[in-house]
DNA sequence: AATGAATGAGAATTCATTCAT
DNA sequence: AATGAATGAATTCTCATTCAT
């Protein structure tokens, strides 16, 4: 492996230590030392490959953004140029076993929850927020536009289509016993068909859908 | 002042502390030092008070859930026997000054993110949640029985509902500028005109319901 | 009760507490909270009585030598005027269930762990160190000059003899289960029996010297 | 050297600063500072060698009580085979300048004093006590047998020996003034002669047998 | 590159002592 | 006389960071 490679699986290897520390024990018990014995490495290292705890931190929480962002934007590719399928597609990605689990979403949590002091933290939430934001506007003006809703409002339920994701997100964190899946997503589909009652009512339910977008 | 009145106020005092610490510099950076200092006291008040940090946590954030209960009962009580008024009072009270300001949701989403690994927190959470889920639930069914919408699903709207309000507090903690309460409040009306347009749809817009609730 | 009497109530109470404590947690968790509560009162007044923590140690382990000596003294007065049935006395008394316990020898050692840098102990120590090596001199002295052993050096015994007492609380303290009062004794006559075989040989054994000491 | 031969060395570099803090102030008085200091080094040290106070604690008695019967077994294996020349070996050794010094009798007396409470203490104090026990009891057997005193009881003789001796300790811990070695060992072996006139008594004097001893 | 020993600042916690009531 | 709230110094322990090997 050339060096370079090397540098980035050791960063990979250590930011992937650091989501495991999280998941399994929280914001205020990561330490360094348990994420690199995570890691099978020494305590050293960490400081050799980020200079700081924070930095890790950071690099740890752009991986976390820029991961998902793939997965929505790859999600809206494969469902193809129908806005209903995207969004749809989107639903899909986020309460799939990869994403909308309860390690992501505890992950998740942890830097929301300490994101306000954090500028850098901030900034990534802000960011990514926008571009779901933007990005949730694209498609459902398109759907507004096809569909002939010119009453209703893109931004708004973009926002509160948004809001309504990491609601649940919430459920899935602090639920006892694993939620369905399954209902999750109808919940938010319930919202949507009473909008859309065309595109998202009773006859084009998630097998259908989610079918079309695999 | 009474002794039992004035161990009650500096508990409440340090709890104030707590909260107003969390907020403007985290969980991570809440030291008891600080907390002591911010409520004008020594030390080793807090370990007087409260047996350890531990226990000031949990008792702050137990005033927290119990403080936010009961602005949602009374609100609801407020807005008497009507199911549209009882749920437009639970938007208004939820994104009020009082309850849906940025220092307040900073304090929950603190918590949420340590909930996880702190079975005293994750509890008090389910609790609460559960707890809203109910009144949801009920206020929900009323209105579906008295409006004649029997095709709905009490249980899935009352969760998205839900998500929807904690996933909108998240803008109110990561906005870069303070977000407009009245806009935020229109977002949640929208999906519920839509699923109950007699009732929230157009012409009984958040002034008029505000006004009868207040 | 008078005011004096009162105050010397307190202090014995007090007292005892911090003797309690020790023998159930020992010198190193002794504080005042706890001699305070065991003794049914309030932590402000243990520097009412004694000035400081400090004090009220010195003043324990006074006590503790005080209440030593005389009994040692009373069982020699008991005894008589024989030098064999005062240094049996002594033995006796050494290992009854009074003055030989656990706690009480728990309580001594305690002590003496301790003394060796703070001086008020050690000077405690010492003086009931000294005197009760005068005591069992002039008692070795007599039984020497009575029974016609001018060969042996009554202070060498004398040392010895308290040595052994000693070591054998050692014995109390941590011998896992209760050690046999009557073994121990006859231990220690044993030795004596060889040095002044008509006094302490076979014949006068443990139950005729007691019964005369009783 | 190597990082295991470091290892060893930091951590009986440790030991030995404990062991003289203890001496010096005393066991309530003992820091992880000030041990740190003692050793020349920093303040973390201490938990990173051992996992807290209490396990150097541990750690210091375990190896005080080693140090201790290495030197007892090596007196008795010089002494050669001959158990008079053994026991006198063991008194020798036990009030030899590196065993029997105020230094090493204070840090034992500080151990007993609070090995009541800590049941690893209390653990490696009778550990070591049935350890010298059985080995005095083997000694005295032996000589018992060899100089036809069948009438003496192996079992007390070697319980009051061993007490004699922890006793005597006591002394060299208050005295005000050094003790005389020579007149401590004498005491010991008056009682012995008395018992065994043969090969303790008046000609088989202190000189002598530590001479062969030696 | 990698290790892990060493540092030292910082935190929670304990507790003797003080003092207003 | 007595209480117990309040203080603040002292102590143990943790951990990010540094650095010699």
């Amino acid at each position: 492996m050339s060096r370079e490679g090397l540098k980035e699986a050791r960063r990979l290897q250590l930011i992937d230590a650091t989501i495991d520390c999280i998941a399994r024990r929280g914001f205020a018990d990561l330490t360094l030392a348990r994420v690199a014995e995570t890691a099978g490495l020494s305590v050293g290292i960490v400081n050799f490959y980020f200079k700081s705890k924070d930095a890790l931190l950071i690099a740890t929480f752009t991986h976390m953004v820029e991961d998902y962002r793939q997965s929505a934007e790859q999600a809206r590719i494969n469902a193809g140029p129908s806005a209903v399928a995207q969004i749809d597609a989107t639903i899909e990605n986020d309460f799939n076993r990869l994403i909308g689990n309860r390690k992501r979403v505890t992950v998740w949590y942890a830097f929301w929850g300490e994101a306000r002091w954090r500028p850098e933290f901030l900034r990534l939430c802000q960011d990514i927020s926008d571009q779901l934001y933007s990005d949730f506007t694209a498609m459902f003006r398109q759907l507004i536009e096809d569909g002939g809703y010119r009453h209703l409002n893109a931004d708004q339920i973009s926002r509160g289509f948004g809001a309504m994701i990491d609601g649940l997100w919430l459920d899935i964190l602090i639920s006892p016993k694993p939620i369905d899946r399954d209902d999750t997503k109808q919940t938010v589909r319930l919202f949507l068909a009473s909008l859309f009652p065309t595109e998202f009512g009773q006859r084009s339910a998630a097998g259908d859908l989610s079918a079309s977008a695999a």
